[in-house]
DNA sequence: AGCACAATGCTAGAATTTTAGCATCTCATC
DNA sequence: GATGAGATGCTAAAATTCTAGCATTGTGCT
């Protein structure tokens, strides 16, 4: 019953699947509205269906309408996420990918936010992991 | 002719992608053999031709064998990659995608890799980045 | 109770993706 | 220069994915 891994998910599968981790849930209509190359709604509709009936999403009726969330948390998929990034793209390493990541053009961190990290990576010393 | 995103790749497609990713380039027995349900060799063949002719790869010939490798050099395809999951599952908050990075259970850091990271971080944070 | 609105379920067809087989070519070796 | 191993190109068909239309159901309002 466990939801197959997202390298198995198709093209339009992955599309659905990234949208409603952004918004954390959302209706079919709110997947309607996100998705590239807009599909008619029915169309989106019975992709919903087939994500559920795969068991990547679930699903509970708010009044006359059905809204959809990952069965995998947020927290968990995005570990996946990262592994998968980090394994693909820098060879395994963390560090690259952390060093990539300080070096994203848009990224543009406030000082409050680097001296947080700066306390993290303290912390991971001090812990000796 | 600029290859179409990454969104817009086909299951195999992607898989294959990411598995001349990690290698650097790939002949198409390398891709065959890293390939999980492995699909018949012939199979594999026509999909690189596939993505040739997408434009995602090219190829060289080494003797009497392709080798392919990414049009998007790793660097570039990287920083999408980054964003991507930056946008996806950190509400597009690098911070956090960095916290969540130095958390993941398999990083085990070592103390220099650490000092590297600190250093990093120093450093944009002098810049004022 | 009746009506309009907006949602879902289902089903069938189109389009794309995925697959494998067969013919051909090249390189190295004998 | 003939042969075998191993590579590619092409093509057609199976399988999956993607799509939209139509019927139905439920909700809220008058």
């Amino acid at each position: 019953m466990a939801p197959p891994a997202r390298s198995e998910l198709s093209r339009r599968e992955r599309q659905i699947m990234d949208v409603i981790y952004r918004l954390g849930r959302a209706s079919a209509a709110d997947v309607h509205d996100a998705l590239p190359d807009r599909p008619s709604y029915s169309t989106v509709r019975a992709l919903l269906r087939v994500l559920e009936g795969k068991g990547h999403l679930r699903h509970i009726e708010d009044g006359p309408r059905y809204v959809y969330s990952p069965t995998v948390p947020r927290e968990r998929a995005r570990e996946s996420a990262l592994r998968q990034v980090v394994s693909t793209f820098f060879g395994g390493s963390t560090e690259a990918a952390v060093a990539a990541l300080l070096d994203l053009s848009n990224a543009r961190l406030s000082d409050s936010e680097l001296n947080r990290l700066a306390g993290l990576i303290a912390q991971a010393k001090k812990e000796g992991r």
